[in-house]
RNA sequence: GCGCCCGUAGCUCAGCUGGAUAGAGCAACGGACUUCUAAUCCGUAGGUCGCAGGUUCGAAUCCUGCCGGGCGUGCCA
């Protein structure tokens, strides 16, 4: 709606400068001017027309100004500071489109579908911090497509036959002599368990080539499959990969299919995708050097062998994780002439379907998955190496568009500041002591939980939440509780630009004051205690009295005057900015600006809410439309904290 | 060595493809609850935007070079 409007006004100029001094500008920025009351919309070309023109900018704006007729949804015109164009939107028709577009759904019918993959965490531990933020990202990114109109699969893939899988399944029998009934016999939390085991297993290595050796030897045993080893791993990667859902369930984080490498190992996804690596010259055998005995992807583009090329192939004979990932990425695009049986796995609350791969499947109703035209693998920015040299697998097949569109999502990573280490009683080495954060580490069993941070800050939420409401049941003050838990979390996860490392803070993290989910979700609540208490007190908002008052309230003439308070308008321009704020958001893989968009709207929100006292407003005209103001600025804050995957409750 | 990222207020971070007086939150200090619930709001204080050059009408933003920190560069993923 305004991103319509913006164009209008861009394109009227555009015509218009190239009439008046045949210039053609290619490229018209525009801007936000610096404050409100300087407009709504800037241009600053008169600058750059400046030179050829050979004249003063300030005075080319003024021409502008002056001769440029009348634009469709514009109020006016000004020349303003050096040359800067500003634009000022007519306000009562800017409203009532606001308020249509609030109500509209987006689709889009143009492309297909497009696949974001996320979370895929190993499936031998419990989640940690560091994938809450991978899987947030993915979460909200999947919203923000949604919301522009796109199809969308959400995928998390299962590396269930890698090397850290083994690790804890060589935990289980070789350290704690455990079988199959044991290991299904240990009581939950199963994921807390494995993750203590898992770090175990690391330190009990410790370079020992002897029992690494039973590393390899498990591998290869869940590999071969229709053994105690493989039915242990079916057990442990089914009990976390269950855990895992549950835990991102919690923060309303939800998949769509889980394609498990398995699948790809033994439907012979890699012995498709290789014997057509092979026909291209960007893969070849390596007789000699350091990659001997190795198939290798030729990455520096030399005819000769050379150590920055990558291993597909090792010289045992058993794929890498790259190899597997360039046959994956192939079957997203429905590049690969073959595809998965699938089968159920399980439903969420509201009844929808989780599937897995499957080798074979009765099931009667398989979806289709897979065959995308555009693909997001959400994945810390530590990948960013494989993740080209999967690209440039698809580029050597001469699927370069395909390429192009598989786009590696990516962000920092979160780590720990020695500070929060000490404070969870987490040891440190001396080296990590000294540094200004430490990287969260499976491996080491360093991490904060992903369930030990949510239930921390539910229990704390809790306590809040019961020093205020007195009218609530004990339940409701649980499930208070938990949203505000929730959307504490999400917005920690989301506020920070990718490229950021967030370097967690456990105080920062359960704060609920302030830049915070709590924030937006008080806003909200708020916004939305005015129409209860209204509706308590007489017909309520839908009413045909309200109606009927909002009628008159159009053709009062007040309303300019109205439109014309500062801390109003800003609220509506604010709402109308949030189609922007996703639009880049989706552009820029930026998710963080419709983080910060949400707490502008809501500070704007209450900056409002502060200076009018509706409820007690005794003039009708000025009552209805803070009303109106109030009704579109929860319409906005409500569209906005959805996108972000943060719920609403009913009282705070 | 090479590649990518970061360096902005005491702390944590924004700053949109170069634009008008560099902004938030936290912490500090001073105010505002008989009200649509103060998880809020208002005010004060706090900055040679790592350093040095360059491009431009205009640079926190682009280019070059330094300084400091992080990550990657595995027959791990």
């Amino acid at each position: 709606m305004l991103n319509r409007r913006n164009l209008i006004v861009q394109e009227h100029l555009k015509n218009f400068v190239f009439s008046e001094y045949g210039v053609e500008l290619s490229l018209l920025t525009m801007e936000t001017p610096p404050r409100r009351e300087m407009g709504d919309l800037a241009f600053p070309f008169p600058f750059q027309l400046a030179k050829t023109l050979r004249k003063n900018p300030r005075a080319i704006a003024q021409e502008i100004v002056n001769r440029t007729g009348k634009i469709p949804g514009v109020e006016k015109i000004e020349a303003a500071g050096g040359g800067f164009l500003n634009v000022f939107f007519d306000r009562s028709s800017f409203l009532a489109d606001l308020e249509t577009w609030l109500v509209q759904e987006e689709t889009d019918t143009s492309g297909g579908k497009y696949i974001v993959e996320h979370t895929n965490i190993n499936p031998n531990k419990a989640a940690h911090i560091g994938h809450l933020r991978n899987a947030v990202l993915g979460d909200t990114f999947v919203r923000l497509l949604k919301a522009t109109g796109k199809k969308v699969e959400i995928q998390n893939y299962i590396d269930n036959t890698g090397v850290q899988v083994a690790d804890v399944i060589v935990g289980f029998i070789y350290l704690r002599k455990m079988g199959l009934a044991e290991v299904a016999a240990i009581k939950d939390p199963f994921d807390y368990y494995c993750w203590d085991l898992y770090a175990e297993v690391s330190e009990w290595y410790a370079g020992d080539s002897g029992k690494l050796a039973l590393r390899q030897q498990t591998l290869a045993e869940i590999e071969k499959g229709d053994n105690e080893t493989a039915r242990i791993s079916e057990i442990i990667v089914d009990r976390i990969v269950r855990a895992h859902l549950k835990t991102m369930d919690r923060i309303g984080v939800k998949y769509d299919i889980l394609p498990r490498e398995s699948e790809i190992l033994h439907l012979k996804f890699w012995e498709t995708a290789f014997s057509q690596l092979k026909e291209t010259d960007a893969v070849y055998f390596a007789e000699e050097g350091p990659h001997k005995g190795c198939w290798v992807m030729n990455l520096s583009g030399d005819t000769e062998s050379s150590d920055e090329d990558k291993i597909l192939v090792r010289s045992n004979g058993t794929v890498t994780y790259v190899g597997k990932d360039i046959a994956y990425q192939l079957w997203k695009f429905g590049l690969l002439g073959k595809t998965f049986h699938y089968r159920k796995f399980s439903s969420y609350d509201d009844g929808h379907q989780i599937w897995v791969t499957a080798c074979t499947s009765d099931e009667p109703d398989q979806p289709s998955f897979g065959s995308a035209q555009q693909v997001y693998n959400v994945i810390d920015v530590r990948q960013s190496y494989l993740q080209r040299v999967v690209a440039q697998g698809l580029r050597s097949l001469g699927y370069t568009d395909e390429a192009n569109r598989s786009v590696h999502f990516f962000y920092e990573m979160v780590a720990l500041s020695p500070r929060c280490c000490l404070e969870l009683g987490i040891p440190l080495s001396e080296e990590d002591q000294k540094k200004s954060y430490v990287e969260v580490s499976g491996r080491k069993g360093l991490g904060v939980k992903a369930d030990d941070l949510l239930n921390t800050l539910i229990e704390k939420a809790l306590k809040e939440v019961n020093n205020r409401g007195k009218e609530l049941s004990e339940k409701s003050r649980k499930e208070v509780a938990e949203k505000i838990a929730v959307g504490a979390l999400r917005y920690f996860m989301l506020k920070y630009t990718r490229n950021a490392v967030i370097a967690f803070d456990l105080n920062e993290a359960l704060s609920f004051e302030g830049e915070t989910g709590p924030y937006l979700q008080y806003s909200v609540v708020r916004s939305n205690n005015i129409f209860r208490k209204l509706r308590e007190r007489d017909t309520g908002w839908d009413s045909q009295e309200w109606i009927e008052r909002r009628r008159r309230l159009q053709e009062s003439s007040l309303l300019p005057e109205l439109l014309e308070e500062n801390e109003s308008w800003g609220l509506i321009l604010d709402v109308a900015r949030i189609e922007e704020a996703v639009q880049q958001a989706v552009d820029t893989l930026e998710i963080s600006t419709v983080a910060r968009h949400a707490f502008t709207l809501a500070q704007q929100f209450n900056l409002f809410y502060h200076k009018h006292h509706i409820l007690s407003e005794e003039n009708e005209i000025k009552q209805t439309f803070y009303l109106t103001i109030a009704d579109t600025a929860r319409k906005g804050l409500t569209k906005i904290v959805n996108l972000l995957g943060i719920e609403v409750p009913e009282r705070m």
